[in-house]
DNA sequence: TTGCGTGCAAAGGTTTTGCATGGCA
DNA sequence: TGCCATGCAAAACCTTTGCACGCAA
C-alpha cells in the first residue's frame, strides 16, 4: 500500500503516516526528520523513501520562493489533490488547494491553442493570500 | 542604468548583459559564470550582483523542478515579461513565454473568488511541450 | 584618496552516497 | 537465509560570508 517496493519497513509506514497526517502541508525533509524524533528514523531515510515514494507517484516535491529546501507533500495519484492546484502565500507560507474550473479550462486553452501540457501536480501559483494583504502589505 | 547602485563595474556590466542576450532562457548562477569565464567574473560577484540586480527588479529568481540550484532571468519593470507568463518543459527544459488573457482571467477569478493574489513573476506553470510530446513520452 | 566591489577561500546549509549492519520476507 | 533498507559519517553541491586588495568616482 505504501508502495510497490520491495520490503515494508518500520521507518517507510513512520514517514507515510506522517506526511498523510500532514497532507494539507508542505514539509521540509528537515521538518518530516523533526516530526519523527525519538522514533529512530535516520535523515537519509527520509530522503530515501521521499525519492521512492516521489517515483512511485505518492508525493510531490516542490520548490519554494525561500529556496534554501525543497518541500513535499503527500498527494497520491487517486488522492483529491490530484485534480486541483495549489496556491502558496510567499509571505506567511500558508498553502491553499483550490479546485477551480476556470484553471481547468486554461488548461485547456493553453494545450490548444499553446501546444502545451500543464502538470498541475508541478505546478505552485504563487502570491499573497487575502489574510496577509489584509494585514499590510508584506514588504 | 544597471541599477541604482554606487559603483558601476566592468564585472556589473558583464553579468546584465549576459543576461539581457539571454533574456529569454532561465540561466543558473553557474551558467552565467560560464558563460562569462575568461572574462575575470567570479562566482561570488554572480551571485551578489544577481541579488543586487534581484533587489532593484531587473532580474526575477525562480527555483526549478529540478531543484539543486535556482535560476535567474532579465525582467526588468517596464518589460514585456512583466506581463505575462512563463510556461517551462520539464522534459526539455524549454521556457515558454504566453501572453494570454484566460490568465488574467484565472488571475481576476482567483482574486475575486478565492481572496487570492497571483504574483505571476514568481509563478512558472510546469508541464510538457508540444515537442516532447511530439518526440513521444518522457519517461 | 575614499570606500565600494571583487576574488579567493572558507563556512554554512541541504541533499546524496559508501559501507557495514539490521531487519523484512 | 538472502538481500533490501537503514544509519552514520563523509562527500558533493549550491550559496553565503570574511577579508585583503583593486578600482570607480
Amino acid at each position: 500500500m505504501a508502495g510497490s517496493s520491495r520490503y515494508n519497513t518500520r521507518q517507510r509506514d513512520l514517514i507515510l503516516e506522517f506526511l498523510q497526517t500532514n497532507k494539507s502541508r508542505h514539509l521540509t525533509a528537515e521538518e518530516i526528520a523533526e516530526g519523527l524524533r525519538g522514533q529512530r528514523v535516520g535523515k537519509s531515510t527520509v530522503y530515501r523513501t521521499l525519492d521512492l515514494l516521489i517515483r512511485e507517484g505518492f508525493v510531490r516535491r516542490f520548490f519554494i520562493e525561500d529556496g534554501a529546501s525543497a518541500c513535499f507533500q503527500y498527494a497520491p495519484p487517486d488522492g483529491a489533490c490530484k485534480m486541483h492546484y495549489h496556491l502558496k502565500c510567499y509571505n506567511c507560507g500558508a498553502l491553499f488547494h483550490v479546485e477551480c474550473e476556470f484553471l481547468d479550462q486554461v488548461e485547456a486553452h493553453i494545450f490548444e491553442r499553446h501546444g502545451f501540457q500543464i502538470d498541475n501536480s508541478k505546478t505552485v501559483l504563487y502570491g499573497v493570500c487575502q489574510d496577509c494583504r489584509n494585514a499590510g502589505k508584506p514588504d
